[in-house]
DNA sequence: CAGACTGGATAGTCTGACTATCCAGTAGGA
DNA sequence: TCCTACTGGATAGTCAGACTATCCAGTCTG
């Protein structure tokens, strides 16, 4: 197919998905002369994952060619592909530099992963972003309890143990797995943050009795 | 305290200071003169809450300055004014044109929300946001089942019910319930982002035993 | 009374995600 | 054959959002 079907069968205008193949995140089309390529229905699929990241996910187009090139290169292993993807998904925080309330933060979160007994990188941006919000929660006067930080923990375990994972094609592609990885986090994770809303203000309704 | 101070003790520059007082973010101080104005605690809290939307949540400065006005017009009752800052929460997609699959997208979302016995408005902007987000997992080849979404509203009730709604003071002043639940919302939604990632970590080290 | 600082106003900057225009070179129908 | 639509590639422009810089006249403060 041609760009202009492309363009048709996505939504997608012309100029966007040329900007697309110009950074990185859509593979070039198979040349077929000086001024021809075509694109098949791995870029139409490929097209619809950058725009459910961006639109759905706000992952901004750098996370996504940094998971892009994380798959493309054959020589890393699944989990340490998938590790990218991941790290690729996290929204780096600044510095907020070498603050003593940080450094707590930041071994509180160690500690807690530690006694979770969590298989994570220690270098993990989650761990980071997890110590920023604790602080963030503290200075707003409103400390997380390590028993708060228990609950939440268990329930992001369960998800991730018993609906997430379990989809993720591992002995496929190893794109089918990222792709898949990818789609669960961002997705799964956006509908969970809706429903909370909607759950809250479903309670909100019921406490106020309106 | 003057702009100087407040400015030290958040680490936020004073030009950016004056941006929120510009509009609307942070309540004038108190004027001392035609050329002095005195800030109070008040102001100080209040900046921390902005950058901790703005850095954490994410949330644009319009969807905060709505949030604001909310608290501010001291008509509205409090559900309504939780209502009010939940939607400015929300992240209003575009409208996805009046597509036939996004019409039963939405009316799957509906029946869902009916049948979970929530008491949720039905101009709540979550649905439209939920509806989105089963619309693009089924393009995405990856279409959501019924009892995963359960699964999720579920969670999501529990979480709020047993572990949010509870913190929020609906017998104190009004501003202090809004500010409660937008912190809720927002950063406990953040750390269960993170945990659910570090979670899907742990785990595709486990399954993949590295 | 001098220098620092203030509130208020206006204009400029930077990033991210596009969008518009131009161009020469085919592709495919009249 | 030739003409028109369309293509890939390159370059430059736009737009929104969140600041940031500069200027100014008018106080405080020592």
């Amino acid at each position: 197919m041609r760009i202009s079907q492309l363009s048709a069968e996505s939504g997608v205008p012309i100029p966007t998905i040329k900007y697309y193949l110009r950074e990185g995140l859509l593979p070039q089309g198979e040349q077929t002369s000086a001024t021809r390529a075509e694109y098949g229905p791995a870029h139409l699929r490929r097209l619809r994952l950058i725009r459910a990241l961006l639109e759905v996910g706000r992952v901004p187009v750098a996370a996504i060619r940094t998971v892009i090139e994380a798959v493309e290169d054959e020589r890393t292993d699944v989990h340490t592909m998938l590790g990218t993807a991941h790290y690729a998904l996290a929204s780096r925080p600044e510095p907020l530099a070498g603050d003593e309330e940080w450094a707590r933060a930041r071994e509180d979160v160690d500690r807690l992963i530690a006694d979770l007994g969590w298989g994570v990188g220690p270098l993990a941006p989650g761990r980071d972003e997890l110590a920023q919000t604790l602080v963030t929660l503290a200075r707003l006067g409103m400390p997380a309890t390590h028993a708060d930080l228990l609950v939440y923990a268990q329930t992001a375990m369960n998800l991730a143990r018993d609906h997430e994972m379990g989809k993720i094609p591992f002995d496929g592609p190893r794109d089918a797995a990222v792709e898949t990885l990818v789609i669960c986090t961002v997705m799964y994770g956006k509908a969970l943050d809706v429903f909370r809303r909607l759950a809250q203000e479903s309670e909100s309704a019921r406490i106020l009795g309106a």
